[in-house]
DNA sequence: ATGAAAGCGCTAACAT
DNA sequence: ATGTTAGCGCTTTCAT
């Protein structure tokens, strides 16, 4: 039905080999015939078929991203990092939501490579590595980390050490620190690096598990009200959990920050725009998507990479839910 | 380098032809033989290619999305929705952000046509329509509408009008409508249908445009308190711009809702989260998507379509910002 | 500089 | 019930 690379052989009055050398610009070409192919393909419109030549060179233009949910904010600004650079050097993205499952993550893993995608970017845990090994194929973690594999990730222990130290500076007592699951990995480190300093530092601290919805964070503040009534500092394990607790502590009449100082960790869009806005520790998603893109190309294209991790540094965005004067 | 049909074949000393058949369950195949084909499968570990399939049917598994910004928060959901029902069904997802441009937008069809992707979900407008129809392709628009094809969205008007009405109901009687790009028609609606019902009931309305970002929010926000001081009302295109104006109008310490009432648009998971909490209109958007997605695959098996357009009620959802006791 | 033809991995006639 | 083979649309030797 739609026009195939004989047509435009018949049209420009060339063969297919001719055609198909003016397309990938290999080969020799005469010039004239060269403008009569073009000629050809303009006027029929052409387009060469991706599965044909996928079939053959045995490399698509997809690039597969698993990712946990993106349905979590900070995950559509890693992905759309990453869409923006693949556009622009004509790859398509394929995206599956793992919802941290192993089963699902693999299913994707398979799926996508039955597909002849050339890349993958997996920002999950509990990958089926061996079937990436033996399928030879690029592969960057993003916002996680393997030594076997290239990495672009944000400094998690550097995060959760700024979250604590900043909090420690602006003065409390009783600190709870809302962990998110410590079976992912950048999630556990930060929360580990700001225990640490906590302790290091004598503070009272309690921890309550969460997940990293809002949904979650919000059943946490009532639990976090309830055991832990005399916090005065939480840390929460992103953002949103931080605001569905800034928002619970505010409608039980707490002062924030007067009474309660609260750090996020994500630093999201949403948290400059929530009142009072949320202090958190920005993890610069959108870059990171932007880099993981570029590494996984550069591997595509046989360069060499200069190193395995790209470890993103992060800071600390203070707004209006912790005490700026130091104390 | 993997292993193929050809492989298969051998190890279960048959030929590709009894092979492809069991993995079709397509034609006659006998009980020990399909058996003994399925043991070399496992043996081999064999997946098939599904680019050669793809090449032969001239039909993949891909399945293309193309939406504006998958960063604004109202498309993940969607997304979401469309990926989770693709998923059961073995298709897969590739996403394209298009920023509501034209160029983009075509761009992302074509590449996603080449790729013999079978369906389209589109939530984006300026498609290049006349290439879908020479493709032939299953398409379905998801938050926009065409009489031209299968579409699948919310009640805009209902939603413009019941804004309008819940504030008169709660009481107001200067409104602002912050109004987002008129390009983009269900904002659009929203919009006109709200401006309607407001000047029917001879209010006085005042109208800032706006985009659909936080940012654009914050900007707005400004305009809004210098040139409409006496607004004790107002009707945001969406969730985010509404919770950046709350997020204002609380710095420059108004009464939310005494002294001014907002209601958003869209009900993303944030805006039960901020504080007040933000009263919305309510676009059931994971349900939409699994509803796109749905009616795509039955377009792609065949399978007759009961009704073309699938207008999904919205609701008022209540909360701070607005004054509860009816006035 | 150009064409003929093989082949990428699979499916579907068509034989047997 | 199973095998042989053509062909999906393309790229790439290998001839010429």
């Amino acid at each position: 039905m739609a026009v195939t690379i004989r047509d435009v052989a018949k049209e420009a009055g060339v063969s297919v080999a001719t055609v198909s050398r003016v397309l990938n610009s290999s080969g020799y070409v005469h010039e004239d015939t060269r403008d009569a192919v073009m000629d050809a393909i303009k006027r029929l419109n052409y387009k060469p078929n991706e599965v044909a030549r996928s079939l053959y060179k045995k490399k698509s233009k997809f690039i597969g991203l698993v990712l946990p949910d993106i349905t979590n904010p900070f995950f559509p600004a890693l992905a759309r990092g990453v869409e923006d650079f693949l556009y622009r050097e004509g790859y398509h993205l394929i995206i599956g939501n793992s919802d941290e499952q192993m089963e699902k993550e693999n299913e994707y893993v398979h799926g996508f490579l039955q597909n002849n995608v050339v890349g993958l970017i997996i920002s999950t845990h509990d990958i089926d590595f061996h079937a990436i090994k033996t399928a030879k194929i690029p592969v960057v973690l993003l916002d996680r980390t393997t030594d076997e594999f290239p990495a672009v990730y944000a400094d998690q222990i550097q995060g959760g050490k700024l979250a604590a130290t900043k909090i420690i500076e602006r003065g409390c007592h009783e600190v709870t620190i809302i962990r998110g699951p410590v079976t992912i990995k950048p999630v556990y480190e930060r929360f580990r690096a700001a225990y640490d300093v906590l302790k290091k530092n004598n503070k009272k601290v309690n921890i309550i598990d969460a997940q990293l919805t809002f949904e979650s964070g919000q059943k946490t503040a009532k639990e976090l009200f309830e055991k832990y009534p005399n916090t005065d500092a939480v840390l929460a394990c992103n953002d949103p959990v931080a605001i569905a607790i800034l928002n619970e502590a505010i409608k039980q009449g707490r002062q924030i920050p007067e009474d309660m100082q609260i750090i996020g960790f994500d630093n999201i869009s949403m948290s400059s725009v929530v009142h009072p806005g949320l202090s958190t520790i920005n993890q610069p998603a959108y870059e990171m998507g932007l880099k993981a893109a570029e590494i996984l190309l550069k591997q595509i294209n046989q360069e060499k990479l200069t190193k395995i991790h790209y470890k993103f540094p992060v800071s600390f965005i203070e707004r209006e839910s912790t005490r700026k004067e130091e104390k």
